[in-house]
DNA sequence: CGGTGAACTTACCGGCGAGTAGGGTTACCT
DNA sequence: AGGTAACCCTACTCGCCGGTAAGTTCACCG
């Protein structure tokens, strides 16, 4: 359940380090190991030896489990928000920013260091401090896709952010289906595909009294 | 953080039951339990305690922790399915079965018993049986939608399959957003919306090519 | 070279919580 | 009534894991 392959990651085992390359490797590998294991089945003893350190080192870097794992949660809502927020700026013609949106959860996806794994499919979500990064980074996303909504439908802002919600759990539900990788479109089609999913039902707004 | 308020639910301290009564009360209160606290904060202890028994007891009707939760998950995700399916079933107009699928949505989200937490936001997605279970709900409410997406669209299979787990991610997302209740938008709007912007990202397809 | 501090170690504590042993009590049936 | 089986309880074990106390080794500098 824990990793074993390659015992240590990023330096040799007795090697010491300056405190900042230390905590930049424990943080890249802590990452690893909550990615493959989630927060609760992962040990600090587990990301330990992993780094090729003893605990306490770890408890000079970080205070406690938690903190560490909010560290690693910030870098990944961080890292969600700024490539959302390129690809709404990317371009001002809203259809081109849907796809660019698209392309970003995509990305955000199937990144190699997994860190989507920590916002969308955590298992501390009972934790206040986490279901609060979290919850504020879904709602930083749908006001960023409110906006494009709003601007192209003329709806009310509750009801714009409503929709943004829901495009937003489009894009993420969608990108992980697709990077579980059992479906055979590629990822050109399948980006063209939601894109074109979510920007025709954005686009037709608004008609709530469907045009006559 | 544990339920403390009425701390014996559906029964008095002290009154036996015949098995089968005690295990449908058990179920229920393990539910209650589990939905507020999720699966790791939750004690068998607090669970024995809302009930009104010792662990003991508990242990007398199921084997473990794990079988509990997967019981209660099971329930869960079966409620949704069947809804789903009684949506779709509901009208041969596609138009109208997205309508049907949004309420169900809504509905399973806004239930009482909060099973829906059980499903979306569970916090042991890393245990292997419910990893299983939960992408196997997902499968089949996108093999559901799936089906109404090739019949009104004519696209292949693994496309249809795709958007239709984005539908399903979109659905789940927003009855969830609006469950939260704090936009203004209320439940009649809301359902129209969502639905409305579902319907119309489908039945614009296909558009691979955009018509000329 | 010696000394100083930071990096690192081993070896432990303490609490928590799942699961259990063993015995008491109530309902029901004959 | 009296036996019996099912229901229930108190009180414990035991492993796991986050966190820590105290001592050791390396790098660097005067």
């Amino acid at each position: 359940m824990t990793a074993s392959a390659s015992p240590i990651r990023g330096g040799t085992r007795g090697s010491r380090m300056p405190r900042d390359e230390r905590r930049a490797q424990l943080l890249l590998v802590a990452r690893e190991v909550f990615v493959a294991s989630g927060y609760h089945a992962a040990g600090m003893d587990d990301i330990a030896d992993a780094a090729g350190i003893s605990k306490p080192v770890l408890y000079q870097h970080f205070p406690s489990k938690l903190d560490l794992y909010l560290a690693l949660l910030d870098e990944a809502i961080d890292t969600l928000n700024v490539e959302l927020e390129q690809a709404v700026a990317s371009t001002s013609d809203n259809k081109q920013r849907v796809a660019a949106a698209t392309a970003a959860y995509f990305d955000f996806v199937n990144d190699r260091l997994g860190g989507f794994r920590l916002v969308f499919e955590s298992d501390l979500t009972n934790e206040p401090a986490v279901r609060l990064r979290i919850d504020e980074a879904s709602d930083r996303c749908a006001a960023l896709i409110s906006r494009v909504i709003a601007q192209d439908t003329g709806l009310k802002d509750g009801e714009a952010t409503l929709l943004a919600a829901g495009m937003a759990g489009l894009l993420q539900t969608a990108a992980r289906y697709w990077s579980r990788g059992d479906t055979q479109v590629g990822r050109e089609e399948a980006t063209r595909l939601i894109s074109a999913l979510g920007w025709r039902g954005i686009s037709s707004f608004p008609l709530s009294h469907p045009p006559a």
